[in-house]
Formats: structure tokens, C-alpha cells, sequence
DNA sequence: TCAAGACTTTTGTATGACAAATAGATGGGT
DNA sequence: ACCCATCTATTTGTCATACAAAAGTCTTGA
């Protein structure tokens, strides 16, 4: 975890405490020379580390000023780093939540045009990553599939504009199958819902793939309900 | 326009190169020394260009290996500066369309959500919005207070995590009226569409707000059209 | 009272040196 | 002839230092 390289590790430090609020949009950040003496490393690193947070949104610096937090509508919200730190800085079932929301916004739509704009080798990709999640054993393996599916229809929808919110639905189904079993019963369900996504887009049926899509997320609501369901059981 | 700090451009002249296929995913960039020799800068000034693109995930450095591009799915294209770039590389009409496309995917989404869950001051902001479009004046200030109202729209929405949408919807504008002129007559109709959505929004119609961004998302289309049948009409 | 200029703080850029990682070459043993 | 260990060369990673440029803030003079 530790074996990043030392801009990356400052970066991550100074990022996760900004997500976490303490230098909210439009405080100052500390001047590099302080956060070399905080981190105890050259201000080089600090620079690196600071470019690449610019880089993502999180701030802006300018001579004599500073580096300022900008403001949360700037920040590059599907980055993997910060979208992790965001994770990690908010309670996990509304992070769940919000990400699931996002999904239900995009990815009928996304398998809609999937099925309207894909090439012979987009979906021949995507019948790969079937066979891949019904082969799968493991959580591991099951989690990686399934967001390897997902991105597979993602490239299926032909518009590289749409391909960021990949990592969306990567955060929601580890995070998501995070607490569910190896052995849920409900996994066979979900795999033919998968293969109806197939068959639609295979299908060029536009209207078919969105509602199957609809389906499967649908179906993945319940299973965040169920396990909230018993979480509350439990602690009665 | 060349103002911007040293290291911006050299990351821009880099990004514009990778954007423009010259380095094509998978390849190698020339080293850093390389890179300062190019442009006349000190590897200082590279490496923070490099580190950069790095975070906006356009390539990946390794020691001894030199720096990569990383496959298109990895580039965070919704980043200003990526987008730009990616802009300039292709065919104006196609990236339109694509804007466009994205925003139909999106926008009708984003209202109904808006229309679910929006707080009193959000609702309050897209008022604000809609009264600086009636209130503009010139092509700059039309486009900008459209931007600023979709804008609104979006954290009508209460979801972070689809805010950084708001570049695509930016740059379809922008690219949309480049063309149009500051008289369009059609100008006072996509007024009374913002409205209704306004009001949707306020009444917390979800559907209401799905159905009026629908039909504004159609408009615009239209135009887009009229004007292709215009220029080919011209051609002719 | 106000404005022009000096001052000061912070980021921006340059240079040179060395550390660390690692692909590829080299060589030795079987 | 083949394979494994090792050595080498190249490239990024990190450090230290110095100075330039930008831009608030203070000072001073009219």
C-alpha cells in the first residue's frame, strides 16, 4: 500500500484531507515549504504532488497567493484517487447509494446505444466478458468480471465521452459486493440478466437493452435493500 | 492565450501531440531530457507536464521504461484541457454530435433528478440562471448564462458525482452557437423551454422535467439540422 | 486622502547531482 | 546449447540550491 512513489504518497495525504474537509473550497493550503517540512520531503516532491492535484481540480495555486482549494464543482469527481478519497471520507452506504443513482441515470441509456451503435468487435468483447463472469469463482473474480462487463458495454456505446463513468460502476459493484457471500443464491439470477443485456444488444434492440438493463439494476437495488434489511434485524 | 505558465504550454504542445494520434496508446514518448531539449525548458518544467498528463490519465512513467500512453479508456476525457485537445483533433461536426449525444443520454436524468431532489437554494440558483439567459446580451453572454443554467440544473441534482458532466454540456454549447447568430429568432423559443423545465424543476415533477429537457434537447438538435442542411445547401 | 513605488511572500523555473528501478546484455555453469 | 544469475546502461525519482516572476501589502510623498 505504502510502496507508492513519494509524490504519489504526499499527493494522497494532502487529497484525503481535503476531501475530508479540512481545507474546504476557497481555503488556502499551506505554502510548499511547509508541507516539505510537514511530509519531511524536498519541495520537488510537494510540487509534483500539488501539479497533480491541480491537475485533478482539487486546487489552483498562483504566486504569492498560494495553492486554494477550488470549488467542489471543479473537482474531477471520476478520477480513481479522488473518487476513492471521496469514498473514504463519506459514510459507505450513501456513497453506495449516490453510485447507484449514477448508474441508474446512465447505464440504461448507455445500453440503449450500445445496442443501437456497436461494432462486430465491441460485442464480440462484450460476449467475452459473459463467458468470463459465468466462468468466474471467487469473489475476486466475480467483482473483476463484472466490471469488466460493464466496461465492455461501455465501449459498446461508441462514445468515448461516456467511457469516465466507468469508474463509477467499478466503485459501486466492489462496493457492493464488498458484503455480499461467495455463495449468493442470487448470483445465477443476476448472470441472466447479464446474458438478456447480451441478447439485446446482440439483437440491435435499442428499447430491449434498456429494459434489461433497468432489470439488472433494479434487481442490484434489492439486494442493497435485503442486506440493509438485515443489518437493521441484527441490531435489534 | 500564450500567457499561461511554462509548464501549461509544454503539457498542452505534449497533450495535443497524443490527442492528435501522433503517439498512439501503447507507445513510448520521447524521455524527459528529450522533451527539454524540444522546447528549449528544464526537465523541471517537463516533469510537471508529464506529471500532469499523468493525473489526467493520459500516460504513465515507469523508471528506465520512459512514459507511456495509456489506452484511450484510461483518459479522463472529461477534463477541460483533454476534451479541448480532443476537440481539436477531430471533425467539428462529429464531436457536436457526440457532445450532443452524451447530453441526451445525461441531461433528461440529471432534470428528473433535479425535480426529486433539489433544496430550496439549488432551486433558487436556477432561477437566478434562467433570468440572467432572458437578461443577456451577445453571443458571449447567451452562451455563458446557457451554460451557467445547465450548470444549475446539475447540482439541482444533488449528486456529485455527475457534476463533472457539466464540461460536455459547456463544450456542445459553445460549439453550437460558434455558428449560430445573435438574432436567431429560435432564440426566444429555447427561452420558453429553459422555463418549463424551471418549472417542472419547482413543481418537483420529475417526469414534467424529463419530458420539457426532452423536448429542449430536441430543439437543439433541430438546429444543428438546420444548419447542416443550410451549409450543404450553400455548397451546392 | 490617495496613488506611485518599494517591499515581501509565494509560486515558477533552472541547474546539477545522485538514488532507484528495470530491460537488456553479459557471462558462467550445466 | 540452454538457462539462470549478474552486471550494465538508461530512464525516472528525489534532493538541494539559487534566482525569476507575480502580486498582495506597506510606505511615502504630493
Amino acid at each position: 500500500m505504502a510502496k507508492d512513489s513519494l509524490h504519489a504518497r504526499v499527493e494522497r495525504a494532502i487529497g484525503e484531507r481535503i476531501l475530508g474537509g479540512e481545507f474546504p473550497p476557497g481555503g488556502l493550503l499551506p505554502n510548499e515549504a511547509d508541507w516539505g517540512r510537514t511530509f519531511g520531503t524536498s519541495r520537488t516532491i510537494v510540487r509534483e504532488a500539488i501539479r497533480s492535484l491541480t491537475a485533478k481540480g482539487l486546487i489552483r495555486s498562483r504566486p504569492k497567493i498560494g495553492s486554494r482549494v477550488q470549488p467542489r464543482s471543479q473537482w474531477n469527481m471520476l478520477d480513481r484517487d479522488v473518487l476513492e478519497w471521496h469514498r473514504s471520507a463519506m459514510d459507505r452506504r450513501a456513497f453506495l447509494l449516490s453510485t447507484q443513482e449514477a448508474r441508474r441515470l446512465i447505464e440504461p441509456g448507455i445500453a440503449e446505444l450500445a445496442a443501437r451503435k456497436h461494432t462486430p468487435e465491441q460485442v464480440e468483447g462484450l460476449v467475452t466478458a459473459l463467458a468470463a463472469m459465468k466462468s468466474a469463482k471467487g469473489m475476486t473474480q466475480i467483482v473483476a468480471s463484472d466490471v469488466a462487463f460493464h466496461e465492455a458495454l461501455l465501449v459498446c456505446a461508441n462514445n468515448e465521452l461516456l467511457l469516465p463513468f466507468g469508474i463509477i460502476i467499478e466503485q459501486a459493484l466492489s462496493n457492493l459486493f464488498d458484503f455480499t457471500t461467495q455463495n449468493n443464491p442470487h448470483y445465477s439470477f443476476a448472470l441472466k440478466l447479464h446474458e438478456a443485456i447480451v441478447k439485446a444488444v446482440t439483437a440491435a434492440d435499442g428499447t430491449a437493452a434498456r429494459e434489461a438493463m433497468l432489470a439488472l439494476l433494479s434487481d442490484t437495488d434489492e439486494v442493497i435493500d435485503h442486506r440493509a434489511a438485515k443489518k437493521a434485524k441484527k441490531k435489534r
